[in-house]
DNA sequence: CGACTTTGACCGGCGC
DNA sequence: GCGCCGGTCAAAGTCG
């Protein structure tokens, strides 16, 4: 479970969309991914929550069997490690480092004092999916995150704006 | 020109 | 048997 406001969103790896259909619960249609790697058969189901449009329900199928091709090379000498105050990116988009991984759950929680309980929030496929967050985008990260809104990636956009 | 997305058709499982 | 529904295929379109 995840807060975006886009559909497909980095996690590390590259996804073919190969379909998509309209779910009877939600408004909202349901996009179907596979990884691009070809010896990696891991499959992603991608819907929007009818609950808060600005959160993705995000299911993973299988397991990666490869390195995230979207990863710096550690070969290349290059640590692939975060800095410059960015420990993670989320959706594509920056973190700050006070928004680390442990944070986030607690933080979304927090955020989120609806219908939506701590359950999803440390479940399972919530918490691998956070920590598939290690790649990070330091330069284009913190210039995001001087302007443009860093509340909006947290809270859900219809708090914002009282829908 | 290659890689990727879009979108309607197709298929199998399931309930009535 | 029939219709609905969820999942997948594949051709066409789009983008860098």
């Amino acid at each position: 479970m995840t807060k975006s406001e886009v559909d497909h969103l980095e996690d590390g790896y590259r996804w073919r969309k190969y379909g998509q259909k309209a779910v009877k619960d939600s408004p909202f249609p349901r996009s179907y991914y596979r990884c691009t790697s070809a010896s990696c058969n891991v499959k992603k189901r991608v819907e929007r929550s009818y609950t808060d449009p600005s959160i993705v329900v995000t299911t993973y199928e299988g397991q990666h069997n490869h390195p995230s091709p979207l990863l710096p090379r550690p070969t290349l000498g290059g640590v692939p490690h975060a800095g410059n105050g960015v420990v993670g990116s989320s959706f594509g988009m920056p973190m700050p480092a006070a928004f680390s991984q442990q944070q986030l759950p607690s933080l979304v929680n927090s955020l989120l004092p609806m219908n939506f309980g701590s359950s999803f929030i440390n479940g399972p496929t919530t918490a691998s999916f956070l920590h598939e967050r290690r790649f990070c985008t330091p330069a284009a990260g913190t210039d995001l995150l001087k302007d443009h809104g860093l509340l909006q990636d947290i809270v859900p956009s219809h708090m914002l704006r009282e829908e």
